[in-house]
DNA sequence: ACCGAATGTCAGGTCAACCTGACATTTCTC
DNA sequence: GAGAAATGTCAGGTTGACCTGACATTCGGT
């Protein structure tokens, strides 16, 4: 699923493992959701939405019209 | 997760069964959703808001913020 | 009260979304 | 160019979100 993860981190200066802290999830989640290799889970996806205060649907793309 | 999914499948006058053929999963899926025992991945989240024509924040309470 | 439809539950299976730990590669800074 | 930081990859493990099939219970219509 198409995402904007990567863009939004980086306009914060953070790296993949100071996001990975504030969302509670390893690195490697945090790389595996940037290179879309995951879908996050809807939780996951309510913390990263809320920790850069925009909607899920504007990081992760609706493939569903 | 709190949610809306029983409501708006009952505004409907949809069974279980009506439900799960229009999101492609099972009875038993829409069963453990609505008793809030699972909650959807993102991907399903999306199709359910879809069918529904809400936003997925209405469906499902985002529980962070 | 009966019957069928709807709902709920249980057992057992698969797979993707997470995890940790280790190592390789790329990029930044001096 | 050297060292450190950031990024990427791999192996192997756990768990929850799905699946099917079977059976039990509840509800609605006649």
């Amino acid at each position: 699923m198409k995402n904007q993860l990567r863009t939004l981190r980086q306009a914060r200066g953070w790296t993949q493992q100071d996001l990975g802290t504030r969302l509670a999830v390893s690195r490697q989640a945090v790389i595996a959701l940037e290179s879309e290799r995951h879908d996050p889970s809807l939780d996951l996806a309510y913390r990263i939405a809320s920790l850069f205060g925009v909607p899920v649907e504007e990081i992760f793309e609706n493939p569903h019209r």
